[in-house]
DNA sequence: AATGAATGAGAGTTCATTCAT
DNA sequence: TATGAATGAACTCTCATTCAT
């Protein structure tokens, strides 16, 4: 057999991925050294810059295949026949389980954007965008179809994504709470405050 | 009198103060450099060591003055006597217009928190546990009084919260709503989301 | 007394660049680090930059400064009442004395025009070339006055000034010839090289 | 035949010896690569030790590669049986023309001398003055034979090669003057230096 | 003979901090 | 209280070189 092209260097890449996510999400893009990042995986520092070309091309890289995952996962599980409740306590439950899952990826897409620089912030805020819309959509069907009452939509769809997200902040897997029951908890309260129908 | 003793110096450390919590704000304590805040008022970075003895406390000092004067200001304005309906729309109008007003101190103290020491962090934390007390016990008291429907005190408590901060990621003065529409709105939305009865 | 400001610090900076110019003479610009200058003067590398931008400034600092000494030393001497075949002589022993005695200024802003960045290389370029002129005018003169006979005035120019550096190379202070002795010999090949009458 | 044995290689080597050459010429030794070489020529840098074991072997290489062909084309076309007046104009005219043609090479033989280890600078070194003395000692048998007039051998041998030398600092080939002009210009000068008797 | 990945050292530069003045 | 100069450590990134494939 030839050589394993892509195969080490891929794995390698890898490794510094997931190494440097947990590192910024601990201690923050700008305090993370690529010496602490190499000496995670047993790496010499130059060595990342066989993979990666700068250091803010790792983290650019971090968080836009981060939100690119998290589109391509909900335009997977998503089921366009929902009626809007439905729908949206799909999302709800979606956007907990992988914002629980994903803690870190999460944490840093969103704690990080002031490191990027401009035009890779613009980049990853087009793709955040792109999933708030994902709930804007429902919402405004819910709204159309008069089974929810939303003030406002913009407002709407950022005070329900921000109270979701909060979660990750305080979440632990082994806490007083299930994840199942933080769900249901969740789902009543967006209920509310979407103003949805009891049924 | 020769001298306005503890004057001159008491400017400069507020100074040194806000230039600090705007850079902070903007790029981040690690990112940002003692001379980067120096030359931003015409200083050398030997001088802020005159006012504070380490960036680590310049850090905290910000952390731990921002919340003592939001409770502070929460303190001074709450009133007793409101029933929990009342009390938790004012505290609903507080909390977003504090957080618009202070947006910087309000981002950092909770973007920089990861960048404290370990006691350092420990003091702001307790202090921010005793600012989301206040709205526990308001929900707490709605909840006894049977005004509220809420699935659990500190989930409720925490969402709430993570709702009305949000603001501050996209608020602008000159925005599309006004502040007080965004208020009504926000108190809208949370009703549903406590189960407010009607009224 | 106060602060004996401008002191140290331009004392530093003095012994910065003279250390610069016999490393860079001795290992050539891009062969030299800023630790190296700084360990030849006990100095910490970091603390070169309270004196000196960029090592690149450090480099156009002395090649700029060595032309302007040079033109000026020139200009000091320069007697402008001597016919055209006094003024060459008078110029090939200035020439001679000062590049042998400044060796080390002299060998790098030769050799390391090339590690300037664009600005700073068009800067330098023209300084020479107004020193270059200084001779040029004299054979010009010459020329004019029928004393001496040059095919080309700028192939004559440069032809002299190289002739006359390249004792540069190998001159050494205690070797077989004094620099009187070197002096007379040179006066004479350029006399015959400029075809200047005997007299 | 399965594979050109030693011709591909062979290939390869002249290719990193040409953009070497080419890059050292312009960077200077030390502030070349051999990623730099070897990007030029679509090669991954660690191809580059199948043909040379270290950067400081391609520079000695290059060096005393070019002294090698430099002494072996003259010593092609010197013709024995000239008068010491005809030799010298024959080595003005070789000299200018060979360090004209090979600029680059002509450039980094003197530029990277200091780059050599010390055993290669002295082979270099060696070379060099092997070739100063095929001019030496036309100057010696033109003075004995009472044509020229040399105050000083040594003097006089540098003087001419660095006036001739200096050639490659400003020639451009589309210049105002053609390389037969400039080579007449030149012998006129040099004859001047030299004393040699007008014939 | 070439690649891609790695090492270990070192580059230029900046950092928080100190201190004599 | 402020300055300017210094330290020693750290930073991102590049280097020459090696080596398994």
């Amino acid at each position: 057999m030839a050589r394993k092209v892509g195969s080490v260097g891929a794995e390698t890449a890898e490794k510094v991925r997931h190494a440097a996510v947990s590192l910024f999400a601990r201690y923050g893009y700008a305090a993370v050294s690529m010496r602490q990042i190499a000496r995670e995986i047993d790496l010499q520092a130059g060595a990342i810059y066989n993979h990666f070309p700068t250091k803010q091309h790792l983290l650019r890289g971090l968080l836009v295949e981060h939100m690119e995952r998290l589109l391509k996962a909900w335009d997977e599980q998503e089921d366009p026949s929902l009626a809007p409740a439905e729908a949206l306590i799909a999302f709800v439950r979606f956007h907990l389980r992988y914002h629980v899952k994903c803690g870190d990826d999460v944490f840093i897409s969103y704690m990080e954007l002031r490191n990027l620089e401009e035009d890779n912030f613009a980049e990853v805020e087009q793709l955040r965008r792109r999933y708030e819309i994902k709930l804007r959509r429902i919402l405004e069907a819910g709204s159309a179809a008069g089974v929810f009452r939303v003030g406002d939509l913009h407002v709407a769809t950022m005070a329900v994504i921000a109270m979701l997200t909060g979660v990750t902040g305080w979440y632990r897997y082994d806490g007083r709470l299930s994840l199942q029951e933080i769900e249901e908890l969740y789902i009543d309260m967006i209920r509310g405050a979407v103003g949805m129908k009891e049924g």
